[in-house]
Parts: structure tokens; sequence; C-alpha cells
DNA sequence: TCTGGGGTCCTAGGACCC
DNA sequence: TCTGGGGTCCTAGGACCC
């Protein structure tokens, strides 16, 4: 639901985010860490701590590639249920606070400390009650930026790293912006960024001062008035409190692999389970179903459908996936080498499963006699299910285990996924 | 920098309708 | 037989976020 912002006369709106996380956290466990430039992850790095930082490795990077530019660099494997734990109470920290929290991922979330100054002071004596309770309770280190707007929020806690706190007094947010990088802006990535600097935009003042118009040319109509109006300090976004995700999915790096139905089909059926038993546990069914392939090229092509009703079950799952998955390799006969297959299932329905799911599978082994369907496979769901909520997620699963030597631990995985 | 995983939003073109 | 203009839905692709 959305909640008013605060009413623009003084900086309330704070952006709280931990440092490094996960090569935080691994600092924390391990002493022996401290001070030294170590990774998460092994095949790819998944984090890296900020003296891994100043040697060039970053995030998404190889393992090797992350070796090379840094040969001290020590690599551990992570610890993800303590980056769980340890997120949520950073957050929780916030929340004391405030209920007008919005978290956006693991370890980042804004908070609104509008009408909380006479319990807590102003926003600034909050932010750092909250760097200090946090370093204090959890031995994290975490930058908060406060301003008017949860852009400026968040670009000031971005200038605040490593471990500081910034404050943009109201009045002051132009001044404040003009000298940053485009690249700071929330909607500037590589792509904008390459096209707004060979237009000889390089700042965010650069940008307050071009036509409109131009910018429209440039990136667009939305994507040019929305950096005009961001650049102008007017940030249309409220802080939203209970986000929830419009879509789930899974995909699975594969290193290279033959562009063949029997190669992908495995990889296809464990997608489904982990998306199907997500959605299940939920309550939750979709309607649209969506495939991606990436080839060897790291072109990356989808194919989707819309049902006429909303599915949840796993064989449901993997078949429509399996007839997608048929079509774009049909569309695509001259590509040899898959490296990335995913499946999404979105147009979310949160009350259909208990009275869809029963008539689908009926109506889906009437047309298929003789297949395992309808009843049998749902049942067949809740066992599963019912096995993992005893012992584990990893516990039972379609098709063999994955001796996978590319991608990220399963653990990891959880972590990214956002509230259903 | 030869590139993991889970998401959101925007654009463009075609089908279809009035 | 040939034709306008606009709205909406669906699909595919791509940029971006953490």
């Amino acid at each position: 639901m959305p909640v008013a912002a605060n009413a623009g006369q003084s900086a309330t709106m704070l952006h709280a985010d931990l440092d490094a996380f996960y090569a935080s956290v691994e600092q924390l466990l391990d002493p022996a860490l401290r001070g030294r430039a170590i990774a998460v992850g092994g095949g790819v790095v998944l984090a890296a701590s900020y003296e891994a930082r100043m040697h060039g490795v970053r995030g998404g990077m190889s393992g090797r590639a992350a070796r090379a530019l840094c040969p001290e660099l020590v690599f551990v494997p992570g610890n993800f249920a303590e980056y769980q734990r340890l997120g949520d109470a950073a957050i929780a920290v916030l929340s004391d606070f405030t209920p007008l929290v919005e978290r956006i991922s693991i370890d980042e979330a804004f908070a609104d400390v509008s009408g909380t100054e006479a319990l807590f002071g102003p926003a600034e004596r909050v932010a750092e009650q909250i760097r200090q309770r946090v370093r204090a309770e959890l031995g994290l280190p975490i930058s908060v930026g406060i301003a008017t707007s949860k852009h400026l929020a968040k670009i000031a806690s971005q200038v605040a790293k490593p471990d500081g706190l910034v404050l943009v007094p109201p009045g002051t947010e132009l001044a404040f912006l003009a000298p940053l990088p485009v690249g700071l802006m929330w909607g500037v990535g590589p792509v904008t960024g390459a096209e707004l600097s060979a237009a000889g935009i390089a700042t965010i003042g650069d940008l307050a001062q071009a036509e409109p118009e131009r910018l429209r040319a440039l990136l667009g109509v939305a994507a040019g008035d929305k950096l005009a109006a961001l650049a102008a300090n007017r940030d249309p976004r409220r802080l939203v409190t209970d986000r929830r995700a419009g879509s789930a999915g899974a995909q699975s790096a594969l290193g290279r692999q033959p562009a063949e139905l029997e190669v992908l089909r495995p990889v296809l059926r464990r997608l489904a389970d982990r998306v199907g038993s997500r959605l299940r546990h939920k309550g939750i069914a979709g309607a649209r179903v969506t495939v991606r392939l990436r080839f060897g090229d790291f072109r990356a092509v989808t194919r989707a459908i819309t049902l006429g009703a909303p599915v949840a079950a796993t064989m449901m799952l993997a078949e429509i996936a399996e007839e997608l998955l048929l079509g774009l390799l049909a569309e695509h006969r001259a590509e040899r080498v898959v490296t990335l297959v995913g499946l999404s299932v979105s147009e979310l329905d949160r009350h259909a499963v208990l009275q869809l799911e029963l008539p689908l599978g009926l109506e889906d082994e009437a047309r298929r006699p003789g297949t395992p369907g309808g009843l049998a496979r749902r049942s067949a769901d809740g066992a599963m299910d019912a096995v993992r909520a005893r012992f584990g997620r990893s516990a039972i699963g379609y098709g063999a285990p994955d001796g996978r030597l590319h991608g990220v631990p399963d653990g990891f995985r959880g972590l990214a996924e956002k509230p259903l």
C-alpha cells in the first residue's frame, strides 16, 4: 500500500545499506579474514570485501578473473543462513524506529521517520542510533543517507559508503547532485551511461541543464522524462511497505551445453520444481509461463504463453515449459550451444490454487488418458512438499541430484528471492 | 569484466476491434 | 474495393536493480 512520503520540508527519508554485506559477515565470523581481500563464492564472485574491491574485484566476476586481478584474494564458500539472519536483524533495527520501512533486498531498505521526531529526535539522530545499534548488536557496518526523497537518500547512502552517514539538508539538493556522475542515479546503467556520455552529459548537473526534448530523443520518452525529473530533484516515488513479487522464476547457467531437448529437459524439470513448490507454499498459481534460453554468444531469447487458468503443479509447469522450449529450439535451429535456461511464472493469482488445480488436473488427464496427471500429480506434489517441509528443500527432487559444475549454491538462490 | 540468480519496468510491433 | 484512426491485448526484447 503506498504511503505518503514526508511533506517535503524536512529530510526524513532514510536509506540504509549494509556495506559489502556478505563479505562483512564473513569477516565478522572469522577474525582472520578481517582487513584482507576476500570474495564469497568460487566459480563466480558473489560478493567482494572493500580490500578486494580496491584491486578491481567486483560481484559477478568469474573467480579466475578476480584471482588475476588480486592474487592474494581469499575465497570463502558463504554462510547463507547467516546472511539471511543478520540481514533480517538489521532491517528489524530500522523497524524499531518506524513502521514505514520498505525493504529493497537482503541488505538494503528505505525508512520514513516523519512523525517520529517526538520519540526519537530528528532524522540524523535516528540514523546515528541505527548505525550504532547495527554495529554494536550485529557487528556490521551500515551506511545511511538522509534526504527529502528516496532518490536523494539512496544517492546519499552511496556517497556515505563505507560506514558513513550523509544528510542532504532541504534546499541543498540540486547543489549536492550537480557534481555527481550520472551513473549514481537510479535507472542509469552501463548502456544509458554510455549514451549520455557520448552526448557530453557526464554529471547530474549536466543532466539537469539538458533540454527535456533532447533527453527524450536520446533515451525515449519515459526514460528521458524520468531522468530529467530526478536530476531536477522531482522524485515521484513513495514508500511501499508491503511489496509483493509479481512473478516467480528460476534459472540455471549451464556452462556450454548442446542445444538439445534431452540435455535441457532435466534442467527444466528442476526449475519447474523450484518455482512450483515456491508458488504452492504460498497458495499461489500463475497464468503466464515464460522460458528463457541463452545461446553461446550470450544472446537471450524468450517465449511465453498465457494460459486460460493459473497453474502451480510441477509437472504442469514442466510440460508447458517443454513446449515453449521446443518452440525456441525450432526457431533458432542454427544455435548449437545453450549457456542458460530460465523459467518464470507471472500473472499470479493469490487465491487460485486450491480451487483451480484440481479441475485443471482432471481436464489434463481427460485430454491425455493414461498419462500420470490430475489427482496423481497433485498428490505427488503434495507428498514432495511435505517431505521438504520436514527434511529440507534438497531432501527430494526430480531427476538426478545436480552434480552442478556451474551455477551457484542453492543457499544463494534463496537470498535473492523476493517475498511472494 | 567473457559474464550468477531473482526480480521490475518500458518499448515496439502485430492482432483484433470499433 | 479500398480505406482512417484509435484503443487494447499479447508477445518479445532489453535495460536496469540488488
